[in-house]
DNA sequence: CATTTGTCCACTGTATACAGTCGGCGAATC
DNA sequence: GATTCGCCGACTGTATACAGTGGACAAATG
């Protein structure tokens, strides 16, 4: 007999600095983590039921997100974001994002498109705001795997946390004001995608431009 | 009587995790840990006399910096980096640097310019090739540094060690046929820096694009 | 009162201890 | 002979223990 033939994909159990860095990376971005908060290892050791050691590597690990900072004796805190932060972080991720989406539009598949068409649809049926701009830089983050560019993957994680939280944070003070975020988010998509595989690297950067354009009028709301 | 008025620099003791880092990272750089050297906590730790926790978060760090790579089960080696690796470098490299260039056209003031020619007084006088090596990415560092822009930085900071290593590389090469390296590190400098700070972002973009372009050809050599 | 000095405590940096996991290699099995 | 099984060792992942370190705040000093 032949070993059992079920496709079946490996399980994955994640260590617990991994499932430490997403809970807390998750409570900064949603906002339940203000900005300063102090983030002492063994308070946070203790509330997540682990030691100390994981705690160390997610911290670590969100520093280089730019979601925590440390102070010089060591000290950690949720990153505190100014409005040049914000600036710095458009302007890094357009020069990044534009480089993406010009190798994108000589390499993108038919199951590409297909996975990023999908994307949109979960977007399109989300409530929760967290979830829809985790969602909104997922989509994006499929787009630099597709570049094909490991250097280039490797530097856009340094900013994609950041985005992911102001984002959440535009979405917040949108539903403030009773506007729908989907609405914001799904027919740019929709577009981009378009011009990502029309062919055209030109097409394809112009549009990322666009994208980026529209993101930046919209956010610090 | 007034506190003592002495201007002491404060000594900065390093942590042990920081002083790992430098020496496995310089270790890699000048070819003596050659790529696709296991990298076992246990054996660096009791070489560098230190407990596993500090090579732990040097490996760690060496991973962001895209010189040490984990396997699935977390074990660590050197890099090994193909020519596919050095094209993407090369690619993020100029995208970063062009980048830089702009805004150091704005920003660049004279105390700047005379760091940097100090800089290349420096590179003149080097005689050691990994020295060599790390002072002419250093000059691009402050170059960044003056770039005046922390997102630019962080990703800059990911690729920095591997440009260290490929250069180091080729100039190895480059002295077994007897080359000069200072002559080809040099003049390209003064070439750059005179168009930085020229005022024209224009200018220094493309006195930048040069630079690249001047490495990539002479690179794996 | 302003400044300095001393003490304390929360917290990190590092060391050590232990448990679990994966790959290798030889023995068993068909 | 090829495959499977089971044991072993090397190594990591995590927990725990201990030794600073620097800031805060109070007492001492001018």
């Amino acid at each position: 007999m032949n070993p059992a033939k079920l496709h079946l994909s490996p399980l994955a159990r994640q260590s617990l600095s991994e499932d430490a860095t997403s809970r807390i990376r998750r409570a900064i971005i949603s906002g339940e983590l203000a900005p300063g908060s102090p983030l002492p290892e063994t308070g946070l050791a203790e509330q997540l039921a682990v030691s100390r050691v994981p705690i160390r590597e997610a911290l670590m690990e969100m520093e280089q997100e730019g979601l925590v900072e440390f102070d010089r004796r060591g000290r950690s805190r949720v990153r505190t974001f100014s409005e040049e932060d914000f600036e710095e972080l458009f302007s890094m991720r357009c020069t990044l994002e534009v480089m993406a989406a010009r190798l994108v539009a000589k390499r993108i598949t038919s199951a590409d498109v297909e996975i990023l068409e999908t994307m949109i649809e979960g977007q399109q049926a989300t409530e929760n705001l967290t979830e829809l701009s985790l969602l909104d830089v997922a989509f994006h983050g499929h787009i630099i795997q597709v570049a094909c560019h490991r250097a280039l993957a490797v530097c856009w994680k340094t900013i994609r946390s950041q985005i992911e939280f102001w984002l959440a944070r535009a979405h917040r003070a949108q539903a403030a004001r009773h506007l729908s975020s989907v609405e914001l988010t799904v027919p740019g998509h929709r577009r981009l995608l378009a011009d990502l595989c029309s062919g055209s690297e030109l097409k394809a950067e112009n549009a990322m431009r666009l994208e980026m354009a529209t993101w930046r009028e919209w956010l610090p709301a």
